[in-house]
DNA sequence: GTAGGGTTAG
């Protein structure tokens, strides 16, 4: 060691020197058992080298000293120091601890003053009174360190909850305090075991059990503890009802939760005392999500006073109901706002489409220097998933790095759904694997995207290893698994998974699950089994009943069903373009064609309007948008000439442009090359043209993707040796030599 | 010693 020193530090540089015995007692391990002497030897060192140790080495040199049962030399070396700070103190403590001498504990813990103490320190010396055998003396600073406003954390709790088995309880106050700790922290079982043991239950008690429950999503545990609260006699106060009002949100119990309110009422009056606030903005909760908006505004209305609670619930139950304008209206009303309405009206924005609002709402936050909290970032990331803005989102996931935000649940399952949406489904699936934690979210995300992307067996693959690692799946996940199934052609396994949802999950189908399991049937061609399965439902069938059999008539040509299906759709919402559209395609697929003029003329004389195709391109970070036959773009002409040489190249391999496609298109006549110019293509050549050499291009379309379309892109991909990647508005194609990902769906 | 308002998946 001396010869190190002397070779590589200049015994005159003091920081050097130090820096140079820090690093040597970071080597040393205090468990080893060669740690002693080597620390010894530093220690010497330094001594004879006039180097006082502090700090850093200094605590270092105690605890190894202390750890090796050296405990002399360590308080020698503690009893030096001008003014040990509360590392050193604490491990000379809990060495006396641990070495069974409480006096000696005692001793450091009264020298040492209040304002350095921590909560570790606390620990210590509680641990050493247990040792010691005094529960009593642990109790009581137990209290004094949270009167001292030291807050306890999981190892105070697992001490002091050595005690509760030893000692008689006296003291309610204490166990209280236990009990919300070990709440905090989610043990509910250890919390109710302390609680029963409880002679004289505080109302707090049973108010932290009862929302711990509700937290934990217990609610059935949670009301039956309220109701027993109620039977045993004891007061309940705002808390209480807070708390259940909550429980009976969450699990949309609304009929119960309006008799709280009632016999809160009742106990109002007889109490002559107001429990207003609180309880009100509970109310406001119950009702929203209960459905019942409007009257959560009443409530709203009738309020002698509001907070910010009041406000953000209401803003979230326009946002929930997707009443975005009123959210927006409300929002700009509000006399306060903070992070959370922040985020509420943000990933409001996203959850209706408005993307790029969002993400100016995000910026807007930011300039009023609100620092974004994970779920803020969540409604960014999600806002740019909505408009495929994936370099944005890239910003905004390092961003979320940078900010040590990248374990976060709800950001993590934002880019998933960010990643898959802007057509980089690896991304997404990377991120699954390597997120720390996951959720039925983060499952039910990933395996959507692989559905969506058409790899139908690897989703149920996943699928299966979700319940293979206990994670229960809810409706959302049966939605997903269905459109797999549908994908990927496994009618049975669909089938049998629409049954097992209910029989083994216990999850009622609901109207969307039904209409998958249509598609599922009719893809297949089962017109007959889907027919049976509409009459069968236990309600009115709706639009996405008759959506998905109109969908499957179309695919298999069974012109006279999709007829009946199109009628209920034209019943249902005749102001809709796409049942028209569909119709009439159908109908040009079998040559019908003054039934299709029938349908075009139908949705003039209504004033439905066509929403026009559009696809966007990003290419160095701005987005390209192309419309059909567009002339409007500057670098168009470009585009059509490439379109042009590419189409040859096309028909050698065997393309034939289907026109047919085209007919739909007002003013598509000049179709000069013999390809019809839609807009999808056009973004796909401009991103092959100007996107560097190799790269796969990414398009985005509002509507479907054609069928001309779909089938040239696959040649395309041939002949430049590229992947394209297509989403349209439900799903994505992948395009590479010659295939696509989604199976000709 | 405790509450009431948020997020992400189709």
């Amino acid at each position: 060691m001396k010869n190190v020193a002397s070779k590589s530090i200049n015994p005159c540089d003091i920081r050097a020197v130090a820096n140079f015995y820090a690093t040597q007692i970071q080597l040393c391990c205090p468990h080893s058992p060669t740690s002693y002497p080597q620390a010894r030897c530093i220690h010497a060192h330094m001594t004879t080298s006039g180097v006082k140790p502090r700090g850093h080495i200094l605590n270092r040199l105690i605890d190894v000293y202390c750890k090796s049962s050296h405990l002399v030399s360590a308080h020698q070396l503690f009893d030096k120091i001008p003014l040990p700070d509360i590392v050193a103190r604490t491990t000379m403590l809990a060495t006396y601890s641990a070495s069974r001498k409480p006096d000696m504990a005692l001793e450091i813990f009264n020298t040492t003053p209040l304002r350095m103490r921590d909560t570790v320190f606390y620990n210590a010396m509680i641990t050493a009174h247990c040792h010691d055998e005094d529960g009593h003396a642990a109790i009581k600073l137990f209290r004094d360190m949270r009167r001292e406003g030291f807050s306890p954390d999981k190892f105070t709790f697992t001490s002091v909850l050595k005690l509760f088995d030893e000692m008689p309880v006296r003291d309610e106050l204490t166990w209280t305090t236990i009990i919300t700790g070990y709440v905090r922290n989610g043990d509910l079982d250890t919390a109710r075991r302390v609680f029963e043991g409880m002679e004289e239950k505080l109302v707090v008690a049973w108010n932290a059990m009862i929302l711990g429950y509700v937290h934990n999503g217990f609610v059935s545990e949670a009301l039956e503890m309220f109701k027993r609260m109620n039977l045993s006699g004891i007061k309940l106060d705002e808390f209480t009802y807070t708390s259940v009002l909550s429980a009976c949100a969450s699990a949309g119990l609304f009929l119960f939760g309006k008799q709280v309110h009632a016999y809160i009422l009742r106990m109002e009056d007889k109490l002559s005392r107001d429990f207003s606030l609180s309880v009100d903005n509970a109310l406001i909760t119950l009702y929203w999500k209960c459905g019942k908006v409007d009257e959560a505004r009443m409530i709203f209305n009738n309020m002698p006073v509001r907070d910010l609670v009041s406000w953000n619930a209401i803003l979230s139950s326009y946002v929930s109901a997707g009443r975005i304008n009123e959210a927006r209206s409300f929002f700009i009303e509000m006399p306060d706002r903070n992070l959370l309405t922040w985020t509420v009206i943000i990933s409001g924005m996203a959850q209706n489409g408005l993307g790029e609002e969002g993400l100016k709402l995000f910026n807007q936050m930011k300039l009023e220097g609100l620092k974004p909290c994970d779920y803020a970032f969540a409604g960014a990331i999600s806002s740019c998933a909505v408009v495929a803005a994936l370099k944005h989102g890239c910003q905004l996931h390092a961003q979320l790095v940078r900010l040590g935000f990248d374990s976060s649940l709800s950001a993590g399952n934002a880019l998933i759904t960010m990643y898959t949406r802007c057509g980089v489904v690896e991304a997404a699936h990377y991120l699954f694997l390597t997120m720390p934690f996951v959720d039925s979210v983060s499952w039910n995300a990933m395996i959507a995207a692989l559905g969506q992307y058409g790899h139908g067996a690897q989703a149920l693959e996943l699928f299966e290893q979700m319940l293979e690692e206990e994670i229960l799946p809810d409706r959302i996940t049966f939605l997903t698994i269905l459109s797999a199934c549908s994908h990927a052609g496994l009618v049975n396994q669909g089938r049998s998974y629409f049954d097992a949802m209910y029989g083994l999950y216990g999850i009622r189908p609901e109207e969307d699950h039904y209409a998958r399991l249509i598609d599922l049937l009719c893809r297949a061609g089962k017109f007959f089994e889907a027919k049976d399965a509409i009459q069968r439902l236990p309600f009115e069938p709706g639009v996405p009943i008759w959506e998905a059999l109109l969908d499957g008539c179309r695919i298999h040509g069974n012109v006279d069903l999709g007829v009946q299906a199109a009628e209920r759709l034209l019943e249902l919402r005749p102001q809709h373009d796409g049942t028209y559209i569909l119709l009439s395609n159908m109908y040009v697929d079998v040559g019908r064609w003054d039934d299709m003029a029938k349908v075009r003329k139908l949705m003039r004389d209504r004033g439905v309007k066509k929403e026009p195709g559009c696809s966007w391109v990003e290419v160095e970070n701005k987005v390209h948008v192309f419309l059909v036959d567009d002339t409007a773009h500057p670098e168009v002409q470009a585009v059509y000439n490439y379109l042009e040489e590419l189409g040859m190249k096309m028909r050698e391999l065997g393309y034939v442009p289907d026109t047919k496609y085209a007919l739909h298109d007002v003013g598509s006549d000049k179709k000069q090359h013999g390809l019809s110019t839609h807009s999808e293509k056009l973004a796909v050549v401009f991103g092959l043209l100007k996107l560097p050499r190799g790269a796969t291009v990414r398009v985005f379309k509002n509507l479907r993707i054609c069928g001309d379309c779909h089938n040239a892109f696959k040649f395309m991909s041939k002949v430049i040796e590229r992947d394209i990647v297509v989403r349209d508005g439900k799903r994505f194609h992948h395009f590479r030599n010659g295939e696509c990902s989604c199976g000709n769906y």
